[in-house]
DNA sequence: ATAGTTCCTGTAGCCGCTACAGGTTCAAGA
DNA sequence: TCTTGAACCTGTAGCGGCTACAGGAACTAT
């Protein structure tokens, strides 16, 4: 019940999404399994294969990262993967994302305040300049 | 009225937080110069480049790439920098900051989104591992 | 003099791809 | 059936921004 149509890597591509060397690195790195082959040495790909690069698309997009995805595959894998598993898997994954948005806030308001001191003129006296390079001064002065 | 006081990379390292090995790689990849050397082969930095080094770090805190980065040393090297120039690749790197920031929340949001559908009990019938595979149905049934 | 620390170069690894080169296999048309 | 040309194959190297060795030389303090 499960290779009724057998994809090639370029379709399987297109339908994902991902790219064809992409693909063969996840092969190569252990996210996907190595499918069979062709007479000719091709990779043939099924609905299941389908499923789980869709899958590993869809929580690369999510950011995580590919031993998150590995852990995530390894507990469904296993089949004996609880929902507290995954949730805590995620929760986990959303705190990092949380932090990445605070630090990144922090930053920008950096930004703008650096580049609000600067009135974007013409002379090389430049805030911005002087504020990357310690608290006063320019480098080759 | 350079090098009053010499610094070993050690002692670089310290004051300003970056690791032995990164401002060696920092040479390497030509955004800090190569500095004088004791007899016997140590670098040796002086003020400047503690100034420089610095900026780099700040400058990388701030998410500029090193490639930005070169930039901004290029204009300031070049000594022709005018603070418009500077305020550009400032407000550039900001829309990238931007950019990043708003992709992140709409990732959490769907973090979340499924997290909370989750009860997180110990039925393997999980809804996020559901979610990530396609609309419905998990990989290995 | 000697021990112990710091420094040196060079190389390889990390992540998640991407981009070749140089060859083989496949599908479709003549 | 033969031929073209697209799609595939393997293997290797590169990207950015470091980090981590190994194996040795140079400093510094006693």
């Amino acid at each position: 019940m499960s290779q009724q149509f057998d994809l090639t890597i370029g379709q399987l591509s297109q339908k994902t999404g991902v790219n064809i060397e992409t693909i063969r690195y996840y092969e190569r790195v252990n996210v996907m399994p190595p499918p069979p082959r062709s007479p000719g040495g091709h990779r043939l790909y099924d609905q299941n294969h389908l499923k789980r690069l869709t899958f590993i698309r869809r929580s690369r997009e999510l950011g995580f990262t590919l031993n998150e995805i590995r852990d995530l595959l390894g507990l469904v894998d296993g089949g004996i993967y609880t929902c507290g598993e995954v949730k805590e898997l995620t929760d986990q994954h959303r705190k990092i994302v949380r932090k990445k948005i605070s630090d990144l806030r922090r930053l920008e308001k950096t930004l703008v305040k650096i580049s609000a001191e600067c009135e974007g003129g013409a002379t090389p006296e430049c805030p911005i300049i002087d504020a990357l390079f310690s608290k006063r001064g320019a480098f080759s002065a």
